[in-house]
DNA sequence: CCTACCGATCGGTAGG
DNA sequence: CCTACCGATCGGTAGG
């Protein structure tokens, strides 16, 4: 008598995914094992192989998975009609939301996307140097409009970037402090930063 | 017939300790074997310990050295006699020289502390803490004094922080501009973020 | 999903 | 400083 399969399809997978972010923020990609792993789905490391084609592959989709909501959000920024620094703000504001809602995946995209292997490596490096030559572009935008002040535009894109992704620890910092004001906190500090 | 015995005690770990910052930096401490280090040495992998004591030693001389640099600069600051707004420019500038003068250990020590084992892990972050304690605090004060808006002072520091130490590419971006234009930018925009 | 197991690689030691 | 080697652990597969 078989079990009534209403298991949305992929949901273990996605299981398995979710628990390896929690892994791999922890411990690292490197010094993360697969028994690790298979201990904090509840089954035996050979298991996950019939979800799972390798360890990297769990790396691919977290890190893609990152990749691709941070391109489909630059897409919308850009198109609308608002001013640069405007626009900058937007940015901000949506990767601190990323690392508030999606603090492990996001985390694990930034610091461990270098032990992906090479087809995937080469396209996730180029999606990231994209990204930010397009944040720069908005940057350098709002310099000519005088919104911002004249200063390197890649660097202060790297500055906000890493001023955001930083904080490892997001969990404590929003518990102690709530949510909306940790965000209003940076925005001030890191728009105010720009202003001429 | 032995040879002049005219080299520093201790020549032969600090090149062993340099070389294992570079490849703790390119690849990550558990990514990074004794046998890709005993190679970027030139000796075999067993030849290493007549010289260290362990894997972890290697981190753990980097990391205090680092840690040690900092704390001691912390003291000198406290002591000026300048302004709190001024003390936090200056703890930005030995933080950006830092990165510049010392990008491999400083980035080592940075992201691979958690890889250190304990009596050494509680150490560290304990002095971790004690170092932003007391940076927070000078953030409060120039807060207290108007020069710096009012903002949750923990926070500013670890954006002031990461935003300096996130930097990645230290190397592609003082080649690009120059290592006195970077900085002039980075304090500008930090520091300017501070200003109500 | 499990048991059993493989080849590779790891940090480190013995002994010279 | 090297050769030789150890026990542990790794990612992953075979076969059921």
């Amino acid at each position: 008598m078989a079990r009534i399969k209403i298991e949305k399809n992929g949901s273990r997978k996605e299981l398995i995914v979710g628990k390896a972010a929690s892994l791999f923020r922890e411990k690292g990609f490197k010094a993360s094992s697969m028994r690790d792993l298979a201990e904090a789905v509840g089954v035996e490391a050979a298991s996950l192989y019939n979800h799972i084609k390798s360890k990297t592959e769990l790396l691919h989709e977290l890190c893609f998975g990152v990749a691709n909501r941070f391109m489909q959000h630059m897409d919308e920024t850009e198109s609308k009609k608002i001013t640069a620094l405007q626009k900058v703000e937007d940015l901000i504001r949506f990767h601190i939301a990323e690392m508030i809602e999606h603090y492990e995946e996001v985390y694990v995209s930034d610091r461990e996307w270098k032990y992906l292997e090479d087809p995937y490596l080469s396209n996730f490096q180029n999606q990231r140097r994209m990204y930010r030559k397009r944040f720069a572009a908005i940057v350098e935008e709002g310099m000519k409009q005088k919104q911002i002040k004249k200063m390197d535009a890649p660097t202060v894109v790297l500055i906000l970037l890493h001023a955001i992704g930083g904080i490892e620890s997001w969990h404590r910092s929003t518990q102690k402090i709530n949510a909306d004001a940790l965000t209003e906190n940076m925005v001030s500090m890191l728009v105010g930063g720009l202003k001429p």
